[in-house]
DNA sequence: AGCTACAACTCCAATTCGGT
DNA sequence: ACCGAATTGGAGTTGTAGCT
């Protein structure tokens, strides 16, 4: 990044064109680093602080003397900023991606690698699977993104025979494990047991309900009606299930709602 | 698998720096 | 005097190599 900043800085360019030049080819540098590995965070720092440098002043060399906070550049247009991505977020949103492809490209190699070496052979003990040191960095940081992940990945339940009672998400609840505070009691039920084991002659076999959880769980097991086809998982986002991985949707999904600037319109509106 | 010492990383706040 | 960035140092956390 630092060699492609200094053989721009000798041609005199603008401001916006050193606006564009970051926000087209510098970008594309980092996105191919960011869509495989999910960088230090030392690392986008110094990236950020090279790029906040170069838009200010035109080389990498001089100091830095920014007229507003990189924290500002990275806004949207219509929120007050210049719409350069912030890069924390954007690293995070593509390595989600590959989190996604655990579960919806179950043909590709670094699939396979994954399923076998680290989830021991099954996509569904990847909620169950925990960080360890005999893994390597990015793979313990792919599984620390597992909470962010969890609500967008949820299980259409067919016939129970996949899903896995306590971590899949496939109860109005979310995750059961939580939800029924499972890691004092168990309620007698496996760790790795299905849905449809539960079922037996037409009646839930669990316990009797002790808590108001349990109680609203058992009622809505009620409503339910296992079908013959398989479980599958599917995608959503804030309720609309999705049929491919949109990194530039989660990348503002994750950003969060920022509030949205008056005067935006009329000064990028074209006249 | 567990322990230990050490390295690396992260976060935070205080301070310094350059520019206007 | 003020602003944002950079630097610094300390505290706490996490990861790793080497050992038993």
């Amino acid at each position: 990044v630092k060699a492609k900043f200094n053989s721009w800085s000798v041609k005199t360019l603008s401001f916006s064109g050193r606006l564009l030049l970051i926000k087209t080819v510098i970008s594309g540098i980092t996105t191919f680093w960011c869509s495989s590995f999910i960088l230090p965070k030392a690392c986008i720092k110094k990236i950020n602080s090279l790029c906040s440098t170069f838009l200010w002043k035109g080389d990498t060399d001089s100091r830095n003397s920014a007229r507003v906070a990189w924290e500002t550049v990275t806004l949207t247009k219509e929120q007050g900023g210049l719409g350069v991505k912030d890069l924390l977020t954007w690293n995070k949103s593509c390595c989600l991606r590959l989190n996604w492809k655990i579960f919806f490209r179950p043909d590709s190699v670094w699939v396979s690698w994954f399923k076998e070496v680290i989830l021991n052979g099954s996509v569904h003990n990847y909620w169950s699977t925990k960080p360890s040191s005999t893994y390597s960095w990015l793979v313990n940081k792919l599984l620390k993104l597992k909470s962010v992940v969890y609500p967008m990945i949820r299980l259409q339940l067919q016939n129970g025979k996949m899903a896995r009672f306590w971590h899949d998400n496939w109860s109005p609840f979310g995750c059961l494990y939580d939800y029924l505070g499972a890691s004092a009691t168990r309620l007698g039920i496996p760790i790795n047991a299905t849905v449809a084991s539960l079922l037996r002659d037409g009646a839930w076999r669990l316990p009797p309900a002790r808590s108001e959880h349990q109680l609203n769980l058992l009622s809505f097991l009620t409503t339910i009606q296992l079908t013959d086809v398989d479980d599958a998982y599917y995608w959503e986002i804030e309720g609309t299930p999705m049929l491919r991985y949109e990194t530039g949707r989660i990348y503002h999904y994750l950003r969060g709602n920022i509030e949205t600037v008056q005067w935006a319109s009329a000064v990028w509106s074209p006249r």
